[in-house]
DNA sequence: CACCATGTTCCTTG
DNA sequence: CCAAGGAACATGGT
């Protein structure tokens, strides 16, 4: 379920239903999970403790707690990988067969279930420190952009995966983005004009707006009987017609035609990821005026 | 059996 | 030190 919008969606959803509960029990059946934090770390900082608030921060969840005894404040950091999903149970609903950790809260429990085992539950921030601006925030300015990549030759498509430079694109999204703006996802970062930072970084503000918005409208499931919950940028009750905007436009139509120009989407890896473009809409050479004859 | 998958880190090679 | 490429993690879907 990740990507900066699902996460979003997820937090607003959990958020109000976490404050003010106190965990009661920590049961972890998959130490993985806690990275470099122990077992015995998180249980002796999570007992006790309660629910004050629950943010973001790229990819991750940063659940707020305040200590049973005092003040003592904590932050328990949370990522979904692939496949992590994070809800609340009753006490006596069965765990998913991938549960990862579950949170006692009295007559229900918090689940962290992960398929693949990629996700975190830990107390240990340090990844947090690494990531770049929020792109939907302040710091993700157009002279950030611009100047953080002008000092890479790496494919743009690469660098809009890398946190660092900024926090929360996934592969989707990237995708999606750079066909927006009609940019090849090959083209070298440091090669794009000023023109097209200024539109890469538009559409890439406006994709996540847009899935966060989809996400907000959507009845997700995050109680977890079903498994319609986590990817909400697929499916849809689109109805109205010719043109869904709501869908992804290229990620995972390779073969189809391209929404704008009918040339059939493409396929192609970068950094082991497949990236998805349109070669008419997206290309690194201005397209040569035709001449007819 | 083959290949693919929303993410990230680590290792090797140049 | 940097960039690029690949493997690894672990499980499931097609």
């Amino acid at each position: 379920m990740p990507e900066l919008p699902e996460v979003e969606i997820l937090v607003r959803h959990l958020g109000p239903l976490l404050k003010g509960k106190r965990i009661r029990d920590v049961e972890v059946r998959r130490a993985k999970v806690l990275g470099r934090t122990s077992e015995r770390e998180l249980k002796a900082a999570l007992r006790g403790a309660m629910f004050t608030g629950l943010t973001r921060r790229g990819k991750y969840l940063l659940f707020e707690l305040r200590g049973a005894v005092g003040r003592k404040s904590r932050t328990l950091v949370g990522h979904l990988g692939m496949t992590g999903r994070m809800y609340l149970l009753a006490k006596n609903d069965p765990l998913p067969k991938h549960t990862a950790v579950v949170l006692g809260l009295g007559s229900l429990r918090m689940v962290y279930e992960d398929t693949r085992y990629f996700g975190r539950l830990t107390l240990d921030g340090e990844e947090i420190q690494k990531l770049g601006p929020e792109p939907l925030g302040a710091d993700f300015t157009g002279e950030y952009f611009a100047f953080a990549l002008k000092r890479s030759s790496q494919a743009i498509k690469i660098k809009l995966l890398d946190q660092t430079l900024v926090a929360g694109v996934g592969n989707i999204y990237a995708s999606e983005a750079l066909f927006l703006a009609g940019i090849s996802p090959r083209l070298a970062a440091n090669k794009l004009s000023e023109a097209q930072v200024k539109v890469l970084r538009r559409t890439i503000r406006d994709v996540l707006k847009k899935a966060i918005r989809r996400g907000s409208t959507l009845p997700l499931n995050f109680a977890g009987e079903e498994k319609s919950d986590g990817l909400f940028y697929y499916g849809s009750e689109s109805g109205a017609g010719d043109f869904d905007h709501e869908r992804l436009l290229v990620y995972d139509r390779k073969g189809q035609p391209c929404l704008r120009c009918k040339t059939p989407i493409e396929r192609l890896t970068q950094a082991a990821r497949s990236t998805f473009y349109c070669p008419g809409c997206q290309r690194i050479q201005p397209r040569v005026k035709s001449v007819d004859g």
